[in-house]
Parts: C-alpha cells; sequence; structure tokens
DNA sequence: GCCGTTTTCGGCCCGACTGTTTTCAGTCG
C-alpha cells in the first residue's frame, strides 16, 4: 500500500473514532476530509512530509494535519491514532458499516450494552436486550438484523460494467412508465467511478403514484427500503446477470428514486450526481455570492427566513439545466466525471477533454490466434464500423501460455497473416503488433530483432503480481526504457475488487514514460481500468502520453471503451495527450519513430 | 481541524425519510 493510502486509511479511522469518542463534529469533518485529499493526492507526499509548507498548500491540509504526515513518515505511527484506538475496539468501527447504524446509535449500543462489534450485536438483538435502548423498537431491530445479513452477503460495490446496463435498463423501464416525461441516472455512476455503492434515477412525471408503484413492486425488488413522496429506495437482486461477473447468493444492489419538479431538473441532476464534496463547494460558492443552492435551484439568500426559498415561492435564478447553474455562479460547465472537488472549480473554460467519438484507434487487441475470440478481419470489421482508422492485433507473447501466447515462429507467421489481411480490408489499417510480457526481472518476452519487425508492442505485466513495491517499480521502469516498447498495458494488473496488483512508485514512471516518450495504457475493461483515474491525473499533470485501448478479446469487448473514456475524464485526459485521438498519419509517424 | 474577495476568530451545506415519538433524533446522500 502506498504511503498515501496508508496515511489517508488512519485519518478515515481517526475520524471514525473521534466520532465514537464524542469529539467536535468539525475535527471529525475535518479528519475525514484530510484523509480523502491525502489518498487522492496525485503525488506521493512521502517525499514530501517533512516540508510543512509543501503540506499545507494542499487543500484541506493544515498545521494540525501536516505534522501527523510528518509524524507518520518519521515514526511509522500517529500517536492520537494509536491512543484512540486504544480506546475504540476495532469492532466497534466495523459496525459503522451497517447501514441503518451511525455514530450515535454505535456508541449508545456500546456504551449502554458493551456492544464491541458486529456478533455482539447480533447476540443483544437475539436475546431482546437491544429493546431496552431509548428509541429502539421492533422495526428498527428487524432493519438492523437484515442489514446486517447484507453486509454479510453481498455488501461489495458493484464494478461499473456491471451497474451501467442495469441502470440504463432501470432508466429505460421508467421513462415507459405513463406519465413519466423525463428520466436518467445520476449518482457516482454518472460521475464514471470505478465501482458503485448503489443507483440514483432521477423522474420527472404527472403521476407520481404510478412511479412509485413501478420502481417499487417489479419482480426483481427484493425489499422496500424506503417509499415515501419524493424518495423510493429499493434493493434489487442481481440474479440471472451473465458475463464474466459471477454474483454470490443472495446478491443485491440498492437503488435509489427521486421524484423532481420538472424546472429543478438541472439542480436536481446536479446535486444526486455529486459529488458530495463538489456540491459542498458549489454550495459555499453560491453563499459567497449571495445566493443559496440545493436540490430545487439557486435562489437569492434571504437572511433569517428560515424556510427553504422554494417554499416561499422564492423564484430561482437558475436551476432547469445544469448548464444554466454553473454559469451563474460564475464556473465553466464542469463534466460529471471531473466533479470529485479536486480543483474542477478553477478550470477555466476552454480546457478540453477526451470523449468518446475522439477515439479513432484500437492498440491493444487479441484474435484466435492468442485467446481472442475473433479473426483478424472480423475484428477489424467491427473496428472500422465505429469508425477507427488504425486497429493493432497484439496477440499475447510466450510466456502467456495460457492464453495460448505465440512462440517467435508463430509470431512471425502470424505477423504475414495480419500483412495480408491489411491487404484485403479495406478503409482500416491493421498493424502488426504482440501484447509482450514484462517478464519478473523487466525484461521482454521476446528479443529486439523480433520486436524491432512489430509495428506495435504493448509491453504487460502478467505474473508477478504480488511483488513488493520497488521491485515493481524496477521492472516497470526497465520496460519503459526499452527502446522498442510503445505503450505499457495494465500497468498495475489490478483487478478492480478483487486483486490488488502491482503498487510501483507511479509518479517515477510517469516521468520515465515522458522522458522516453513511451504512452501509459488505460485498459478501458471494467474490471481492469488500469491506470486508474487518480493515476491518470498525475500523468496528465506530467505530459504523458495515454493510450484508451479495449484489449479486445470478443465482439463486445470494444463496447467498454465508454469506461476507458470516463477513466480518462475522470483525469482530466485532453485529446492531444490521448494517442487514440491522433489522425492517422500522426499516429503512424510516432509509431515508427520507435523503430 | 481548516479557512478567509468584509473574518486570524468564529464560523463550518441542505433536505428527505423512518421510526419512535407527541415534536424530533438519527441516518443518509
Amino acid at each position: 500500500m502506498s504511503f498515501n493510502a496508508r496515511v489517508g486509511g488512519l485519518f478515515d479511522r481517526m475520524s471514525a473514532m473521534l466520532e465514537l469518542t464524542g469529539g467536535d463534529r468539525f475535527r471529525v469533518n475535518a479528519h475525514a476530509k484530510a484523509a480523502r485529499v491525502i489518498k487522492d493526492h496525485t503525488g506521493d507526499l512521502e517525499p514530501i512530509a517533512g516540508d510543512a509548507k509543501a503540506l499545507i498548500a494542499i487543500e484541506g491540509i493544515g498545521k494540525g494535519t501536516a505534522a501527523k504526515i510528518a509524524e507518520f513518515a518519521e515514526t511509522g505511527t500517529i500517536r492520537e491514532h494509536d491512543e484512540l484506538a486504544q480506546k475504540v475496539p476495532e469492532g466497534v468501527i466495523r459496525m459503522l458499516d451497517v447501514q441503518g447504524l451511525g455514530p450515535k446509535t454505535v456508541k449508545l449500543l456500546w456504551d449502554e450494552k458493551g456492544v464491541d462489534s458486529i456478533e455482539a450485536l447480533k447476540g443483544v438483538i437475539v436475546d431482546g436486550s437491544i429493546l431496552e435502548l431509548p428509541r429502539m423498537g421492533a422495526k428498527t431491530v428487524e432493519n438492523i438484523t437484515e442489514s446486517i445479513a447484507f453486509l454479510e452477503s453481498s455488501g461489495q460495490r458493484l464494478p461499473i460494467g456491471v451497474a451501467m446496463p442495469i441502470a440504463e435498463a432501470l432508466a429505460e423501464r421508467m421513462s415507459g412508465v405513463p406519465g413519466v416525461t423525463r428520466c436518467a441516472f445520476a449518482g457516482s455512476l454518472r460521475r464514471g467511478k470505478e465501482s458503485i455503492g448503489d443507483i440514483d434515477i432521477l423522474v420527472v412525471t404527472d403521476d407520481p403514484e404510478a412511479a412509485r408503484e413501478s420502481f417499487c413492486t417489479h419482480d426483481s425488488v427484493l425489499k422496500v427500503l424506503a417509499r415515501g413522496e419524493s424518495k423510493c429506495s429499493v434493493r434489487l437482486s442481481l440474479e440471472g446477470l451473465g458475463g464474466r461477473f459471477k454474483p454470490g447468493a443472495n446478491a443485491a444492489v440498492q437503488a435509489d428514486m427521486r421524484l423532481v419538479p420538472g424546472p429543478s431538473w438541472g439542480a436536481a441532476l446536479m446535486y444526486f450526481t455529486g459529488s458530495k464534496e463538489h456540491n459542498v463547494r458549489l454550495r459555499e460558492r453560491a453563499l459567497a455570492k449571495g445566493m443559496t443552492l440545493n436540490e430545487y435551484g439557486l435562489f437569492p439568500e434571504d437572511k433569517g427566513d428560515p424556510t427553504p426559498p422554494q417554499q416561499r415561492g422564492v423564484a430561482p435564478v437558475a436551476g432547469e439545466t445544469e448548464e444554466s447553474i454553473y454559469a451563474a455562479l460564475g464556473l465553466a460547465f464542469v463534466p460529471p466525471p471531473l466533479r470529485e472537488d479536486r480543483g474542477e472549480l478553477s478550470l477555466d473554460k476552454e480546457r478540453a477533454f477526451v470523449v468518446l467519438g475522439d477515439i479513432r484507434a484500437e492498440l491493444h487487441s487479441h484474435t484466435t490466434a492468442s485467446d481472442g475470440d475473433m479473426s483478424i478481419e472480423e475484428s477489424a470489421g467491427i473496428a472500422k464500423s465505429r469508425g477507427f482508422h488504425t486497429l493493432a492485433v497484439t496477440d499475447h507473447s510466450q510466456s502467456s501460455a495460457i492464453a495460448n501466447g505465440l512462440k517467435p515462429d508463430r509470431l512471425r507467421a502470424h505477423i504475414g497473416a495480419i500483412r495480408e489481411a491489411n491487404e484485403r480490408v479495406e478503409g482500416i489499417t491493421i498493424l502488426a503488433g504482440s501484447e509482450v510480457d514484462i517478464l519478473v526481472d523487466g525484461s521482454l518476452d521476446y528479443d529486439d530483432e523480433l520486436l524491432a519487425a512489430l509495428d506495435v508492442v504493448v509491453a504487460s505485466p502478467h505474473a508477478g503480481l504480488k511483488a513488493k513495491p520497488p521491485q515493481a517499480t524496477k521492472r516497470l521502469l526497465k520496460a519503459i526504457r526499452h527502446p522498442l516498447v510503445h505503450i505499457i498495458g495494465h500497468p498495475t494488473g489490478r483487478l478492480i475488487e478483487r486483486r490488488a496488483g502491482l503498487d510501483p512508485a507511479m509518479d517515477e514512471l510517469i516521468a520515465a514514460a515522458v522522458e522516453c516518450d513511451v504512452a501509459l495504457e488505460i485498459n478501458a475493461h471494467w474490471m481492469r481500468l488500469d491506470l486508474r483515474d487518480t493515476h491518470v491525473r498525475a500523468a496528465v499533470d506530467a505530459g504523458c502520453k495515454i493510450a484508451i485501448d479495449c484489449d479486445v478479446h470478443a465482439p463486445g469487448d470494444y463496447d467498454n471503451l465508454r469506461y476507458g473514456v470516463l477513466t480518462a475524464q475522470r483525469g482530466w485526459l485532453s485529446p492531444e495527450l490521448c494517442i487514440n485521438t491522433w489522425d492517422v498519419e500522426r499516429l503512424h509517424a510516432w509509431l515508427a519513430s520507435k523503430r
């Protein structure tokens, strides 16, 4: 785990423990914010841990946090954290993961009943003593019981590639309900996060009851969590999902539907898209400009009146569209994937970010020669139909035996087959390449003579993914510095929610990639998304070239491109730095410059 | 604990829903 991740984790725990020991809520929030800022920070904080001035320059880090970061760098621990940990058992913190249990209730259970773990919580439920607590009735206990079961069976986050089709189907279904005039999904899914905790759907309708009824009684609904005037929450079954994602027994996802007034559409969409931190920033901005922002619109501020402006019939300054609200706040429109409070409110209007339609080339694809499902021509046909000018065929190299990797003689024959296919197929250039294993010592899986015969070399780590960070860094640096390499494929080898992968010093890799004119890949498969968003941002800040590739094995894999583009946007990638957006002359000239 | 385009002190975003209450606390996003 990186330095930033370790320190950020300690601040998260400090925040929780402060809350559970009745600490000042603003200190609690400040610690939670520091945790997020530290984890999100694109550069490694360890080298500057002793430089208080540099740390304090980071928004959200002040004197106190800077001193604690320095203390951690020096001693490997933070005394305040350790002292709190003496007081608060691990199991008490874990209880906060139970939906519906917040700090107040957990503290009450702990103080009054000595409940210090989820197991102990089950105990007081079974013996009924939990009912002796104030504000604790049969219904609340039932909800807690179900939340524990949910947490223990399938409490994990869903990868974006699983959640997105569910959300799209849900939005389509709700759009067909009589009276519904507008419907869209929002939340972290709209922001393109790699995994999501729940699905948010917004609906404008003339017939609210029909929408509520449809949403809450569909076949896939396991439980209705809430059914109010403007908000309904349900737990949906994931059963019947196909593909490579295997949901566990009782796997489920929460979906929330919000019924919003038409004139508030933009404000509501913005509000429920988040992130929470981005919204807080916007509200602060509104207040500073003498206005107040909520999910109903942007209103002129009327100090002293506690009734919300929308209930007093105050005319909003903006609200029907997101664009109008950003404009009224004097801001450039912020695309949803950037809304993470990572400096996006300071963006100028001219800055461009890569979009799906910019992508003109696929540079990482497999065919039946190794472990793909398609012939060269078949894959080229799909690439062509998507408007691509170039497809690189990059089958696996010899060490990837499981993936039917090509021995040198097979690769030579394959290069010939690719050249022939390129002659036959009109309207797209098919390049001969390879996804070459980066071996554990950092060397490549073919000799230089053979690599030089290829148009495109994608070098990727496949084995030895549990190596320690220093070894991982050394291994990847060696591959980046190899003069025949164009692209480093899925640089960490992680699998979302399944395998951590390598944790190299990303700053060093990026610096080397810039120096050697090598592109780092965003592997667009939703199980990988590797580089991840924060890595992309660091690379973009350094001016590093980026490739967005689908790592195509089957026809449907081309559809994963959108997840790669969302990840790129979350990292503020411009078309200029993304080699897949370049026109055919420029891309081919760059590839040839390494031959 | 952090922060400042009226502040270095005194603030710190806003609303909906549930369950347990007789007017509201706790949780969530």
